[in-house]
RNA sequence: UGCCUGGUGGUGUAACGGUAGCACGAGUGACUCUGAAUCACUUAGUCCAGGUUCAAAUCCUGGCCGGGCAACCA
């Protein structure tokens, strides 16, 4: 049964739940073999130089879920070992997004918490002499790196004395050097067939303030020096990253031997590619700065703050992480799938309400003049203890323009001149005739009502085909509603030609704003972030930012499966 | 080019020498006061060629194709 996660069930038979991911795999054979004294300790280590976005979740799921699962411990670790690009900024929206998330972390550290003990541990490597201080210019260093095919070249200043090494990196440390002038180089091989081996540089020297450590520092050292050993003081059992580090291990395993100190293993892992967007830090910073969206929080970004403002909750983003799974391989998930996690979670959760987004008038000529009936609407059919609500129904109303056919097609269920449909929990209506503007579109449909339908079912049980939402017109709120689409119109937006923009695979209606449209009064008094289903149409949150109450907004956080949609769609392409 | 790494239905992910399974998608139908949800059924896959074996997605050899590394970034 290797391989499959076996859960009891409340009875107690045996049912597999999941099959394991290869590092849940290590993880148990390194718990059989007693590795680690049965301890998984693993770290979420992000460089606070930028906003999460969701491929950082699914590290965020994976090395927080391991944890809780191996009833071990996850750490949050900012790598900010580069003062000139990280900022507190980056730091707090980091935590929230976390914390959003669902997790918490058991120890928040700093990679600048090490920086002392990383300077001590250099100095070491130097006193063994296993580093050198290389005063040679940057041009210079990487001309003598070679190529994959050819061996690099040692330095001039490779065989400096064990003394002369340590007076210049104490120096450098004091101060006493402009940026640039020297750098603490590992002593390892230059011919060796990993490049990243051909005497990596440990540390440079940067007179810049950083964000925590001030001033007091002006050597910093590099990613591959300081993060193994960082996992290493933190006892991490399993050091879990993305593939492209997979090279980088052979130097992280050379340092934890070298200086003879906890042995942090690292494991990789493909990280997330998603259809319809792109997820590199450059790319997203691109739009952010050419204004092709609104900002990090753009509901069309896939950032976490930018997913969290379009409505997506965290219980549907740990899903969505939990079924794309854990390997090697460089996959790309399908968009799909991320909205397919949202509305399963919103489908159990979310209220129903009634909203019109592109309005046409509907007066029922038979409606007693002035008369107002407010009629029970279940608010979520998934979940009896949602309770219900009343809305108002009245001689004016709006329905859906989508939702009226003056000359229908076959497979069209929804209203017509002549046909009767169900207005939902109102009553059934019948078209009578409609009313046109001088250009000949339909500006108003004209029905009677069918008094002993109230509540939508008629007593002689005669069926309709179709049941539509719709909003009394004189008790509707008016709101602001953005309707989203994808942020590229093809489903990999690097895959253009050469020379050729990536911006230019931009979808140019991945907004929609609709300045006008109706909801029921029931959502006066909503408050910000919160989710409805409009019935029919998707799922709506009211906007964090730009929604007031004299000026609500609600973005589409995703439309609902639409097989009518699907089918024209189908019709018209064929 | 050198090295590392990977290749299972449309998309992901299992199977650890022994019945190629699961999910999403797609299709069909049932049900329905959301053309939603739900339910049922169907669809479709081991990169190629050899070899080992009673038996290969799995092991071996050789190809092919993809990704990564070659920053004083992480």
């Amino acid at each position: 049964m290797a391989g499959t996660d076996l859960t009891s069930s409340a009875d107690g038979s045996e049912k597999p739940e999941r099959s394991l991911n290869f590092i849940e795999q290590i993880i148990e054979e390194d718990r059989r073999t007693g590795k680690h004294d049965d301890r998984v300790q693993t770290r979420f280590p992000p460089e606070p130089n930028g906003y999460l976005h969701i491929g950082h979740a699914k590290s965020i799921c994976l090395n927080f879920g391991l944890a809780l699962k191996y009833g071990g411990k996850c750490n949050l670790r900012f790598d900010d070992t580069n003062p000139t690009k990280e900022d507190v900024e980056y730091v707090d929206s980091i935590q929230e997004d976390v914390r959003w998330l669902g997790f918490q972390w058991d120890g928040l550290y700093f990679a600048s918490d090490y920086f002392e003990q990383l300077y001590q541990w250099a100095e070491k490597l130097i006193e063994d002499g296993l580093a050198y201080v290389d005063s040679q210019s940057p041009e210079e260093i990487a001309k003598q790196r070679g190529t994959a095919s050819e061996p690099g070249k040692p330095s001039p200043f490779r065989d400096r004395s064990i003394a002369e090494n340590l007076d210049l990196f104490r120096r450098m440390r004091a101060g006493e050097f402009a940026d640039g002038a020297h750098v603490l180089r590992a002593k390892i091989d230059l011919a060796a067939v990993h490049l990243i081996m051909r005497d990596p540089i440990l540390y440079r020297i940067r007179h810049a303030h950083h964000h925590r450590t001030g001033d007091k520092w002006c050597i910093y050292p590099m990613y591959d020096y300081a993060h193994g050993q960082c996992d290493s003081i933190e006892q991490v059992t399993h050091s879990i990253c993305t593939l492209e580090f997979e090279t980088h291990r052979r130097l992280y395993d050379w340092c934890l031997e070298k200086l003879g100190i906890f042995p942090s293993h690292q494991y990789e892992f493909a990280r997330l590619n998603l259809t319809y967007t792109v997820m590199s830090k450059r790319r997203l910073l691109e739009l952010v700065q050419s204004g092709d969206v609104s900002g990090w929080d753009d509901p069309r970004m896939p950032t976490l703050c930018g997913l969290r403002r379009r409505g997506y909750t965290p219980e549907a983003l740990r899903a969505f992480c939990e079924r794309i799974g854990v390997a090697r391989f460089n996959s790309t998930i399908e968009m799909a799938w991320l909205e397919d996690a949202l509305r399963d979670d919103l489908n159990k959760r979310a209220a129903r309400v009634m909203a019109v987004l592109r309005p046409l008038k509907l007066v029922v000529t038979n409606w007693p003049a002035g008369e107002v009936d407010w009629i029970d609407a279940v608010n979520n059919p998934e979940d009896e203890s949602a309770g219900s609500r009343k809305v108002p129904f009245s001689g004016t109303l709006y329905i859906e323009q989508d939702d009226f056919m003056e000359n229908p097609p076959k497979q069209f269920f929804r209203l017509s001149p002549g046909r009767e449909v169900r207005l939902r929990y109102g009553y059934l209506v019948t078209c009578t005739d409609v009313v046109k503007d001088a250009d000949g579109n339909v500006v108003e449909v004209r029905c009677t009502y069918d008094p002993a339908s109230r509540g939508g079912n008629s007593p002689d049980g005669r069926k309709v085909k179709a049941t539509m939402h719709w909003v009394s017109a004189e008790h509707a709120l008016p709101a602001e509603v953005r309707l989203y689409d994808h942020l590229c119109r093809q489903p990999d937006p690097n895959d253009v030609a050469e020379g050729v923009d990536w911006k230019t695979t931009l979808n140019p209606n991945s907004l929609e704003v609709i300045p006008q449209a109706w909801i029921e009064p029931s959502l006066k008094d909503a408050v910000p972030g919160s989710k409805y289903q409009f019935e029919r149409l998707g799922y709506f949150s009211l906007d964090a930012k730009d929604s007031r109450s004299e000026h609500m907004v609600f973005n589409r956080s995703v439309t609902l499966r639409d097989g009518w949609a699907k089918a024209q769609k189908k019709e018209g392409g064929a």
